[in-house]
DNA sequence: CGTGTATTTGAACCTCGTCAAGCCGGGTGG
DNA sequence: CCACCCGGCTTGACGAGGTTCAAATACACG
């Protein structure tokens, strides 16, 4: 049982998930930063609800108390151990999950915080990570879904994406290929642009 | 082993999940509308990622083929029978989790499609749908945490937050009490301005 | 080669962000 | 008890980034 004041950190992003919290008094929140402050809160949890149930060994928010507040804490080692039957499917089921949260609450950020061209960037740059992570070529995507899927996936409109694809091709930091294929040119340009949040999960 | 053209649905969102699928060449998106027809693209799947791995019993996000693609489907009830050792205390996880990522994307399209306003208006629809889920009021709401945290919440400035709230009190929909309580006025135009989702979950 | 669709580009417009001033409420100290 | 101060909130004026609408160009398919 613990209190904390008013913007307190309970944890940060990439802690170490040793405890989880259940907020008994006053609300947390739960938020993902870029390095130049801008932010998302993901999500504000009221008494009754759970703070801090990290799939991974890491937290993938940080969590603030967003008034003064009084928790109740639990060790995540003790929870898992009751619950985690360790099979070799159900692992791979929890870190799909895993994955697929995390995704989200990245693209939260995206979505709320940053600008066209930096959303661009970050969709290359994820795609580029994606293929590296599959064993394929980072600086060369297929890329085969209409502007307009784009669009949507960024919050944008077709001719936004567009504008910002052919201000890159300019500025010589990507150029197309044939067949829905794009050449990455310069990738430190396109991560600097997508602004890498404090940790880049693996 | 199934095969579908550009543009079909795969299966959409509150549709009961039964399958899921692998991506075996193409790509699938995943996304969520609303009624008006705008929407956000959850994610991209790319061959080798899997596609609606739901945690409920129904699928939260729709897919859609985004080229012409190839997916193996597998039985979801067969893949449960195998991993789930049905202990109370697991539920409970797994239906948190499930809970946090139907919030996160369900999130995602607010930031991505909608406007000041209507963020404005599915927050405090949020905020009341819980207290009514927790068996509190749903017209009066607690909201102790600043302007500046419910704007890096929706995505918008402290400012245009305000604003919002004050054209909000000048409509009659909503009234300020004390200590950080707020008066919901007119519920039914609030969940219009939120523009529901097809399906509100529970 | 011709038709239809997707993409690119341009120009005007609008919503929201920025900057700045004023207001309100609560706490402190004279 | 009241004047003062400070932080958070509200309101206004203005500007910028992105949307909308429209036209031109590139591309795919029969």
């Amino acid at each position: 049982m613990i209190q904390r004041k008013l913007g307190t950190l309970l944890f940060n992003e990439g802690d170490v998930a040793g405890f989880l919290y259940l907020v008994e008094k006053g609300v947390v929140q739960e938020q993902k930063s870029l390095a130049d402050g801008r932010r998302v809160i993901t999500a504000f949890r009221y008494p009754g609800e759970l703070v801090g149930l990290a799939l991974e060994h890491l937290h993938g928010c940080a969590a603030e108390a967003a008034t003064d507040v009084r928790l109740r804490c639990f060790s995540r080692q003790k929870l898992l151990e009751r619950i985690e039957p360790p099979s070799e499917l159900h692992q791979l089921f929890l870190s799909h999950l895993a994955q697929e949260l995390w995704q989200a609450q990245n693209h939260l950020l995206t979505l709320a915080r940053k600008t066209a061209t930096e959303r661009v960037a970050s969709f290359l740059v994820e795609l580029s990570d994606q293929a590296a992570r599959r064993g394929n070529c980072a600086t060369r995507l297929w890329i085969p879904m209409s502007r307009q899927a784009i669009a949507d996936h960024l919050g944008l409109t077709l001719e936004t994406v567009s504008r910002v694809f052919s201000q890159l091709r300019r500025k010589g930091t990507i150029s197309a290929e044939q067949d829905k294929f794009l050449k990455i040119l310069d990738l430190c340009t396109l991560q600097d642009l997508a602004g890498r949040s404090p940790n880049a999960m693996k």
